[in-house]
DNA sequence: ACCTGAACACCGTTCAAGT
DNA sequence: ACCTGAACACCGTTCAAGT
């Protein structure tokens, strides 16, 4: 039921997500979901939950993963930016969506959870040394919210039409290029 | 009737903006809209221009004032982070809905427009080596979605949760900061 | 415990007229 | 040239039942 929202959001973005599109893809009818969700915010949200526990498990493993910190911020960062490009409308309602944001509960509780695996690999970067050893939160929110700042830009067709933008990966790289130089040696 | 459907956008968000309630607010019937703009994507779209020409003059007029290079990009980034702390919803219309974005004509023109008001604003910093000399669309890219970041996740209530993420102004100094050491002295 | 079908209020859009 | 009112298809949500 979650997955046919999901795929739905995948397929047509928001507006295809009607509650009678999921029933009918899920087999049931057009208001069976309302006795597994309150509205339709609900069945939204458990989309949102399903990605950010997605986001936060890829992360933890490049965390785990034998790679030095600088690499695995790399990788964690183009994490995040393939699933905005291969997800745009998913992306979308995880991280733009004003009332999904507003949600207190097990929502709110996700996206700290993945925010906190993101907090870390930027803090493994300041202990050794490859970012700068700024507030840890100030420069975490700064790096996603450039991030963040790219891949909506991308995902709405906003990037293109200037004068030669760079595309998400390479303005990634440029950032922590950018970044990287002020820690110390 | 452009004015209606921003101060709705304004007071109630995308939902609010029906063409009922704007015909209302215009004191015409519901669907007199049609014959002013093709549907309600149309008129969303003229709030927009109206909205990226607003910031487009602003951006020029900083750009005449005698301040430096610097405060005048700083100004720039305060104006547009003015803006979406003052009109969310207009400020989502314009820089993230991707329907806007996909508009062709004179909504694109526009936002092309003002796009080009701010790189000018980057290209004075770097001419004055306040800004590194890298590539200048690379840069101006980078600065545009880290701003456009900071705004987006702050605006939809996703900067605060964290453990003490700083807001959107400081944020735009410290990123300045990190930038401005890596221009030649 | 889980589902269905009818019904309601609301919305974007269309169309045939009205001045 | 500009506007209105009725109508249509669609949507989220509610409710009274069904197994």
């Amino acid at each position: 039921l979650t997955q046919a929202a999901s795929r739905l959001l995948d397929l047509g973005g928001d507006a295809a997500v009607t509650l009678r599109a999921v029933g009918q893809a899920a087999g049931v009818s057009h208001n069976a979901p309302y006795k597994h969700f309150e509205n339709r915010l609900a069945l939204l949200a458990s989309v949102a939950m399903a990605d950010a526990e997605e986001l936060a498990g890829a992360v933890r493993r490049i965390r785990a993963s034998d790679m030095s910190p600088r690499e695995r911020l790399m990788e964690t960062l183009m994490t995040v930016a393939r699933f905005g490009r291969e997800h745009p409308s998913r992306y979308r309602l995880l991280f733009e969506d004003p009332a999904i944001a507003a949600l207190e509960g097990p929502m709110k509780q996700a996206a700290m959870a993945t925010f906190a695996e993101f907090a870390e690999v930027v803090r493994d970067c300041q202990t050794a040394n490859a970012l700068p050893a700024m507030p840890h939160a100030a420069l975490t929110g700064l790096i996603f919210a450039s991030l963040h700042g790219l891949i909506s830009l991308s995902g709405s067709g906003r990037m293109q039409p200037g004068k030669g933008l760079i595309g998400v990966n390479p303005s990634i790289e440029l950032l922590l290029d950018v970044l990287a130089p002020a820690a110390p040696r």
